[in-house]
DNA sequence: GTAGATATTGACAATCATGTCAGTATAACA
DNA sequence: TGTTATACTGACATGATTGTCAATATCTAC
């Protein structure tokens, strides 16, 4: 069985009796692409930077490794498709995070929420951190204006709160700080939030309880602002 | 001049005429690793994990690669020993930071201060930061309940605090959180802080006046629970 | 069916980084 | 001054990884 198939028959004898359907799989273009950066995104979470070999990943896919470079040029490529990619979806899921499906506009604590959870996947964390480290900042255009966007949202309805309240209007920087902190926490938390629940003997629910506590935080300062008050 | 030296010269020659005394530098080992240290640091600060090569680094420092490899046994264990040292510098820092040189207490916006200043250097940064993506906390014993110590500290102060103001003892849960949202922040801040910033139009100026900001919003956290309310 | 486009492959090339080794130079010490 | 320990070097081995290329298989359109 060893040697019989391949030493034996000719190549008359492959092209006319033994020679098996070679079934090769051929996907769509865009199918590959996802099925590879998937792999990609996978193998950067569990093992981090360093995971994303060629090799491996085609083996993880099924294929073998030229064709990746045939979807992506060259592992830069891919790297950079990864990150646009996992940049998007980012950029997605803070959007839609600012209005739920019923068009209403989440309420600060959820938002917050959101954004920890959007962050805590471990993939995505590794991926933007990565992406800071490596000074790839490029390819995350859709990303670009994400922050100033969100915060604009967030500041008109503390203007119409403040309003409502007949307190002074809020400062717009007051605001933009309030996001920037949650955006600092949030990814400050994907990295070593972790580490330092642990640390501190935090379980889940902690962790949990740390968030609130947060969420909390904000809330209560921009009530303090917001109202109105004797002074 | 080209050739002359070495093609035309036979050894005898060479060993009584023409060769020039070897000069070879020879440091302490302490010395060594110190210098190769140093330049390891650099290059990730400037590059990047993967600047950390053994040839470049040879180079910096001015000397041949196995060398490297005489001092620390293998890149690994150089990176090993990078992390140790920088883990212990910042914990030195922020030990330091409890105390002044006076032996008085830095209070509370100093501290926070101070913990952004030790993770807005470059390269501790990106280092520890690395240190979490590539989970290689555990050469990072030196740092190891830092926060907690940290806390421990900050809780004994508000403690003191709120006695003094006949206030309900402060939870000690609510100053861990205080802790763990600075260390989060700094270490966000430290990372996409710049790009942030950036995005939102902050200057120099608007980053100091965000951490004042931060530090504030702590301060009057604490003074809210740990002042006598009519409540 | 035939033809053209292209997704896919195996084999190979080229580069590059880590690590080994035997030998050399220098400092410390007798 | 001679001996020893060891910091250091050049040349080489090794292995891993990206990238190239010609050939092949499969899909789509005619």
């Amino acid at each position: 069985m060893s040697t019989a198939e391949k030493t034996e028959i000719l190549p008359t004898d492959i092209a006319t009796e033994t020679r098996q359907a070679p079934k090769r799989v051929r996907r769509s273009a865009e199918e590959a692409r996802r099925l590879i950066l998937d792999a990609a995104e996978k193998r950067l979470a569990t093992q981090g930077p360093e995971g994303i070999r060629l090799q491996d990943i085609a083996r993880d896919v099924g294929i073998s490794h030229p064709a990746i470079l045939h979807h992506f040029e060259s592992r830069e490529g891919l790297v950079r498709a990864l990150i646009a990619r996992t940049s998007a979806q980012f950029r997605d899921k803070m959007l839609g995070a600012l209005q739920d499906r019923n068009g209403h506009q989440l309420e600060a604590g959820e938002l917050i929420e959101s954004v920890f959870e959007a962050l805590s996947d471990r993939g995505t964390a590794r991926l933007l951190s990565w992406m800071m480290l490596t000074d790839r900042l490029t390819e995350a255009t859709s990303s670009r204006a994400l922050m100033t966007e969100i915060s604009n949202a967030i500041h008109s309805r503390r203007v119409k709160e403040a309003e409502k309240n007949a307190a002074p209007t809020p400062d717009r920087e007051d605001t933009m700080f309030m996001a920037m902190l949650t955006a600092n926490a949030a990814f400050g938390d994907a990295i070593i939030g972790r580490h330092l629940a642990e640390e501190a003997g935090l379980d889940h629910d902690g962790i949990i309880r740390f968030r609130r506590w947060f969420a909390q935080l904000l809330a209560e300062h921009a009530e303090h602002h917001d109202h109105q008050r004797k002074d």
